[in-house]
Parts: C-alpha cells; structure tokens; sequence
DNA sequence: ATTTGCATGTAATCTGTTACATGATTCA
DNA sequence: TGAATCATGTAACAGATTACATGCAAAT
C-alpha cells in the first residue's frame, strides 16, 4: 500500500524538509495515527528520489556538515492528491495487545485482573491530560484551508479516542464486581 | 513480543483445536484486536510444538484426510500466564490511514473533502450496526469466570469504539462548515 | 461442472523495529 | 567530560500479507 510514501509525501507537500525534520514530525504532530522511525524514513526518500516524486538540494547544517532538503515534484504532488481521493480500502484490523489481554483476562485471578485494568486505566488517563494539554495550544478552530485544520481534527480525534478508552475500562471495572 | 503466540496459547488454553479452528477464531472473535492468516498461524503452531508450548494429536476429518487437534502443555499454560500477568509496555502508534487522509484533507477541494468523510462515516455506521446486531447473542453479562466474558468485554469496546469514530466524524464534518 | 468449506503447508515480498555506525555542535 | 540535539545512513531481524500449491467433500 505504500502508506509511508503518501504520509512523507503529504508533509513534503506542507513544506520542504529534511528527513531529520520528518521524523520530528511522525514523533511529534503525526504520532496520534502514523509513526516512523529514521531507519525506515532515509531508504523511502531515496526511493522516492529515484521515483521523481521527490527531489533534494544539499545546504550546510547548522553545524559544518551537510543536510539534504527535500521537496515535492509535480509528479509526487500528482500521485499524493490521487491517493487523497481514492476510496479508502476497509483497514486492516488495528493490532491491540491490552485488548488481547482483557480478553482472556478470566484467566487471571480477581486480584490480577483489577490490576491489569487500573494499570491500562492509568496509561490512559496520563495521555488523555497529555492530549488535552496540546490543545490548548489551539486559541480556535483554524482554517479549513489551513494546514493545521488537519492538525486539529486528528487531535481531537485522539482525545476522544482516550475519552473512550477510560469509559469502557471503568465499564470492564465495574462489571468485575 | 511474540504476540501470537501467546493469542494462540490463549485460545488453545480455551479449548483444544485445529489450526483451520485458530484460524476462524481470529476472523470471527478476535478480529478487532487481532488478526492472522493461516499462513502466519500454521509456522507458529510448528514452532510452539518444537518449544513443547503445545503438542498434537492426528485425527480423520470429516473428509478423507486428516487433521492436526493442538491442545496447550503445561509449559505453554505457565507461559502465557506469565505473559498476561506481566505488565503491557505503552504500545505502539495505533496505525490508522483513514485519519493519516483526514489530516491531510485541507489539500482536497471542499466537495471531495465532504465526500471522503461522509464515505468513512458510512463504513463505520454499518460496522457499529453488524457489532450491535453480535451484541444481542449476549442475552446477559457472562459471569466474570466463564469464557465469554472476556467475550463480551472486547465487544463492548468495539461498540464504544465505533460510536466514538462516528461521533468525531460527525464534528469534523460540522467543522467543514 | 463449479463454487464453497475443510484442511494444511511453503515462498516471496513488504513493512517495520532494533542495532550498528559515524560525526559535529551545544549545553550543563 | 558527558549528554543531548542535529544529521544521515546500513544491516539484521521480526512480523505480516499475498501468492503459490494441494486435495477431498458437499452443495448448487
């Protein structure tokens, strides 16, 4: 599916970086529903170099050495909006560990099992107040031209996401009896 | 992290079964947390027999070949015990197209943007639908010590899941104005 | 006759993580 | 002096999907 490729060229398509500033964008803007590691990013924007869907131009970094700039070409930009609109395949099932856990969570004793949920129970109520404080970097809604529309949007996703992760552990608690 | 195995040990821990059986449990039960071809289960079950994690018996099936009945050891039942009692680590990013698209849906025109929400939106109303109808196999909450439970837990979460997606897609398009 | 379900496996490929590797600068 | 940040890459491995491959039975 290539879905590494469309979420670079997407950035790409905000502004023009290096693969270093990529990565900062998975760890930081993007984590909430994509992620990358540099490893995985560097070979991608070589192949996408060799496929004219991107191009670079070599400038001093701060320090002495080089860093490569990466921007989008026409045919990068051409090939990302196609993307954008193609119908979106049903998704492969997102992979849960905690949920495989609390599924065969009456193997456990009581005791262990109350455990296991206040400990999810926890991670997620350190991440909702996480989320909650981004936001408030946003004074209003922005723009829905603007890139930080999207921003926006997968942010409050997120939020609630976690907002119904800590109703249905309390949900699960309570049915523990 | 070995995941599957300890999904398989799990189900095996359940009850004895075939890897075709493994294979219609993760499409059927476990499908929204996990997932696995036979492809991938069919290696696994090889290497847990070589751990002695589980073991076989050869039995005819309903047709003229036979079948492989896996059935969990006592080494594979303190292994997963351990495993589930263990704590979960904070996950990976739950990977997740359809938002990675509305993130980066201020590059589409207004009439595509609304399209391509109004799309997930319906997706995710008939599959909140199929879960709710599942829902009513329950005609109570399973005790806390059966089977089921678990069962039921993880499905509720579906539930509560889909009802979330479908309350932010709603805001989302609200936003678009 | 053809499709569907039962039943089992391997090979090739793709995707992603961890570890290996280097080098400069800045800050404590 | 040592850690953190900027900056880029490769290698080995783990995890997962798609395709290849087979064979019987029952139903349409």
């Amino acid at each position: 599916m290539r879905t590494l490729k469309y979420a670079i060229l997407g950035l790409l398509n905000q502004k023009e970086m290096t693969g270093y500033d990529l990565m900062k964008q998975f760890e930081s803007t993007l984590c909430e529903f994509w992620s990358a590691k540099h490893s995985q990013i560097y070979p991608e924007l070589k192949k996408l170099t060799d496929e004219k869907s991107v191009n670079y131009k070599v400038e001093p970094s701060e320090n002495g050495s080089e860093k490569k700039i990466y921007h989008i070409t026409e045919t990068g930009r051409k090939d990302f909006i196609d993307w954008l609109s193609m119908e979106t395949k049903a998704q492969p099932t997102p992979k849960d560990v905690s949920r495989l856990k609390i599924f065969f969570c009456n193997c456990l004793e009581p005791s262990d099992r109350k455990f296991m949920l206040d400990e999810q129970l926890h991670r997620h109520t350190s991440r909702l107040k996480h989320l909650q404080n981004n936001q408030t970097k946003f004074d209003k809604v922005p723009d829905s031209n603007a890139d930080e529309f999207g921003d926006y949007l997968v942010l409050m996703g997120a939020i609630m996401r976690e907002e119904m992760n800590i109703e249905w552990l309390k949900k699960c608690i309570t049915l523990l009896g």
